[in-house]
DNA sequence: TATTGTTATACTCTATAACTATA
DNA sequence: TATAGTTATAGAGTATAACAATA
């Protein structure tokens, strides 16, 4: 049996062979990464992940309310109060009052926070280029092409 | 600009364009939907997505111990106490005495945990074939090429 | 009545640190 | 001194439910 303490290779390759079964459990060990990563490198910038998508966002739809985000980022209203409130907090983005319906938020960035979005884009970029170095161009459109068939086909069969 | 209020395409079209831009946005997601079925998967079997993986590898590797256990899933030993705790109480698995060493527990299935696994795998095998349905056998082998050589080129960086 | 944003609350997951018993 | 397991605790992340203002 596994009675011999060569533990390092032998129990290696066992996880390595765990990991290869399940689909699912691959894509979480990748988050698990990708996350990391992600952090250092937002955080010089005052940034964390749950708040780059959302700054994201507002960044490619000026004046998106925060029920329509809540939607896109497939977060809750209640979620979405609170990370709108740090990224006003820290100056990133505001929220403005919206003319024919007083009961909305529009959000919009601010001057500080284009510049913010523009490095923390420019960042990310990097980040994801150096996570992926080992992928080519064709394995990268792959692999998000992949994914991205996943999400929506299963995102469309809940509505 | 966007003063029309025909939101639900030109919006959709929004967070379609968002998701694609960075993989690691679009991991996250592919997740989240992998989580939601899974659960919903092992709920009946009285399993958690939190549990599968643990019981998995106790059923790969009999007499792991708790830190071997902790390095291959890359959660902290506090953490496995609780899952192998959950695990023993549900009658899944248990913790033996090691003849050479009084420190460490040997972690072991149950005849009735080899039945539960037996079953947890087999439906998390539909689980996934249902949702990856729409990729080919080759789509499903590329994916989990691509996630694995990001992972494991990530977590060596690191030692 | 329905919707937007908000608050309060709770639950899961995970991390840190300190402790114990062994080695 | 170092290691295996444990406990206590705290921080994200996310979910539900109830509420006020507005539609």
């Amino acid at each position: 049996m596994s009675d011999t303490p060569k533990d390092d290779v032998s129990e290696d390759t066992a996880a390595d062979r765990f990991l290869q079964q399940f689909t699912g459990y691959r894509i979480k060990r990748a988050l698990l990464v990708v996350h990391e990563d992600m952090t250092e490198t937002l955080v010089p910038l005052g940034l964390r992940v749950g708040t780059f998508a959302p700054l994201a966002v507002v960044a490619a739809n000026p004046g998106i309310s925060q029920t329509k985000l809540s939607d896109v980022l497939k977060i809750k209203r209640s979620g979405v109060v609170a990370v709108v409130d740090e990224l006003e907090r820290i100056g990133a983005i505001e929220r403005k009052p919206v003319a024919g319906d007083r009961r909305t938020n529009a959000l919009f960035m601010t001057t500080a926070g284009g510049r913010l979005w523009q490095q923390a884009e420019a960042a990310i970029q990097a980040h994801e280029d150096r996570l992926f170095t080992d992928l080519t161009d064709e394995d990268n459109d792959q692999i998000r092409d992949l994914l991205s068939r996943v999400i929506l086909r299963a995102e469309r069969a809940k509505e």
